[in-house]
DNA sequence: GCAAAAGTGTTCTTTTTACACCCATGG
DNA sequence: CCATGGGTGTAAAAAGAACACTTTTGC
């Protein structure tokens, strides 16, 4: 991806001017999407440093935590409208260790005084989604980071504890598949039943079986039929469904 | 309960004049017991306040988020060894807009100046537990302030918003009564079936058949039965129970 | 022996899982 | 007409709910 330097410094050096956020705090957001029956994550990186992390954030004195996540996750990813459930707060002293922001800083040749309050101590709050993974391709490219997906069990280089923040939130929307998968725009407006098993397969690592898949997904009330979807294979054209709009 | 109106402002005093907690963020317990069929929750009061509120306080700046919410809970209660689970992080803006604090302090003739830190936004993390509500007597008198239970669903005037806290809390034990059971010393350590279907119909707010109830959490293979309990009533004497080391 | 409450056995129902068959489609 | 994959029917198995009967206890 393309990256502006010069942007990407007065950014940062905007940030660090900021005083309008709640100090020790932060959002992080883990976005799952899947590719191929891959279960992936998204993460960022700045250009210059080597180790990947989660869409994060801080929060306006004026702002609710909620719409922080939401707005964080929007301004680093550009992704709109993405449910987003909170799953666990973070709080261990040493969460932060090592100190990202520092490298970061130093590499941009940012002056700050080692007692600013992005040095501090933070307690960071996770949020998580599931999302359709073709909306990837229309991330802008953000001038300030490289954005990725990488599979859930072969991450790369993490900062602080976020591999323990996508552990505990995937488990969470392993717990919570049908609220996510309903509330979200994971799979686009119209599927068939094979795309829908794919994705619980993929997100649950489990295999099902496909008639009785059907039957429990209809059973549940969620779905309507549409008209078929003829792919040009020689087969039977599967129907197409939707999410119904209230329940 | 005996109040030392003294000492109260003297802890007051010393907890104002504290450099070393974590601005921002606080912890608040839930704690759900039960009485004769009823479940409640633990509440405290400051004797000159007309609010109550949740066993809540602030973290250290070399403490874990897990670890304060134990030892805020303690130093409230006296409640040692409780189990205490994270259930959800509370992040409206508004959220302690009744600026209790600020009225206890007046009571007091504690001087603050407006900016300090108790009066700035906080953000606060929710623990719950199950506890025996046998444990409601052994709670030293606090020199701070009042300590009672109150029915869930006859809750006096809260400060802040624990209410919403607590029907989360609530909601959160609901879904998760049988890892919270096991975790906890909610029941004596030899019990009785009957006893433990109390505390599930109490908490679910449910009726079970005893028969099926019984075969149901057998099944579970989390208990062994130890000798009869005679509590001599003219029937059968029922088996004691205890919950197994390891699984 | 009797009432009360506990333990256990049995049936009925519902849900879940497994297997089977038929149908539509393009080449 | 054939291979492929989708829809639906049905049987077997498991789990859950309801009912009945027997046992133990103190008076």
């Amino acid at each position: 991806m393309k990256i502006d330097d010069s942007k990407n410094k007065q950014d940062l050096q905007q940030l660090i001017d900021t005083q309008q956020f709640v100090e020790h705090i932060s959002v992080d957001c883990t976005i799952f999407g899947f590719d191929n029956g891959i279960l992936k994550v998204l993460l960022l990186k700045y250009h210059d440093l080597d180790v990947w992390s989660l869409p994060g954030g801080f929060i306006f004195n004026d702002e609710d935590l909620s719409d922080a996540a939401s707005r964080v996750l929007f301004e680093r990813t550009h992704l709109s409208d993405t449910f987003l459930e909170q799953f666990h707060t973070f709080g261990q002293i040493n969460r932060t260790a090592n100190n990202a922001h520092q490298i970061l800083l130093k590499h941009k040749n940012i002056e700050v005084p080692p007692d600013h309050w992005i040095f501090q101590r933070f307690i960071t709050v996770g949020y998580c989604s599931l999302i359709d993974f073709n909306l990837a391709g229309t991330f802008p490219n953000s001038l300030n980071e490289t954005c990725a997906w990488f599979e859930v069990n072969k991450l790369p280089k993490l900062a602080f504890d976020h591999e323990r923040i996508i552990e505990v939130g995937l488990n969470h929307i392993r717990k919570n598949i049908d609220t996510q998968i309903v509330a979200n725009n994971l799979l686009p407006e119209k599927f068939t039943m094979k795309d829908l098993q794919t994705v619980y397969e993929t997100v649950l690592d489990e295999k099902y079986r496909r008639n009785n898949f059907q039957r429990k997904i209809l059973a549940l009330n969620i779905l309507e039929r549409l008209e078929k979807f003829f792919d040009g294979s020689a087969n039977k054209a599967p129907y197409l469904y939707r999410f119904r709009r209230k329940n």
